[in-house]
DNA sequence: TCCTAATTGCAACTGAGCTGCATTTAGCAC
DNA sequence: GTGCTAAATGCAGCTCAGTTGCAATTAGGA
């Protein structure tokens, strides 16, 4: 468990409940995002079965602690990966199978400020996945 | 009416019929994207009712035939915008009040070599949003 | 150990979108 | 124009992700 996470748990006065820790754990463990159902099934398996609503709930939380990105691949539900460690990054997801792919890179950063020149906007943040078909489907 | 658009529905086998009619012409002169919802409710106030199951199937036929363009903001429901006559481009939304703004560029084009050749996959295309707060909120 | 706010699980709910099916309609052949 | 048929529609009921209300439980500081 990251000390960074149980840090900003603490300062933002949440517990460190025993579901809590579970989720965390599935969470880090997981390369890539992942859905509430995956994570609930996977606490499930691993005798820490909680509720779906927990997982629901939790994740919320987490992602408006910042500590959990959300990635909405428009392909059913949203999935969530957790930020610490991990530098900012996109996706790409195969049509085929679903299989998903981190991308390394973000050609947007440097393309904020133009953005906010252009639209007056404060930008907070942006979304950007693709989609294709990976070499086992295409 | 546009006639591209009535061209790719005859080629496709697909009829003009009333329902779908009324629905184009207000896909046709909304600026910005659209929920089904809002389709919906501005066919029902202009004495066109639909049913909104209409609505869902023509604008997913629509947008198979690559006709619309589905718009994920992520806030809500899916929204969609005709594709005729309108450069392909992305979009930023407030997160304060929901305004939606056009941004006339985008920056992924030149990357999907790239992305191409990093992952093995054949790319079909890419989603790419802003969210941030606009003059009046921010 | 005690106390309380935070958290959980359960059950019931919401809302977007989809499916099955009987009825209607566009558009083509005659 | 009439008749024909595949496409499309409306209705009702469904699915599935995610949320809400609430009583019972628990973390963790005093
Ligand atoms: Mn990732
Ligand atoms: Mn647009
Ligand atoms: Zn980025
Ligand atoms: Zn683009």
């Amino acid at each position: 468990m990251v000390e960074s996470i149980l840090e900003s748990l603490k300062t933002a006065g949440k517990k460190l409940t025993k579901p809590r820790k579970a989720l965390l754990e599935i969470l880090e463990s997981s390369p890539l995002p992942i859905t509430a159902a995956e994570v609930y099934a996977r606490l499930r398996k691993g005798r820490h079965a909680i509720d779906l609503v927990t997982v629901y709930r939790n994740l919320a939380m987490l992602q408006e602690l910042g500590l959990v990105n959300p990635v909405g691949l428009h392909e059913g539900q949203m999935r969530y990966e957790v930020c610490h460690g991990r530098e900012h990054h996109h996706h790409i997801q195969c049509r085929g199978c679903g299989l998903i792919v981190d991308l390394l890179l973000c050609p947007i950063k440097k393309l904020t400020d133009l953005v906010e020149r252009q639209t007056k906007f404060a930008i907070e943040g942006h979304a950007l996945e693709f989609v294709g078909w990976c070499p086992q489907c295409r």
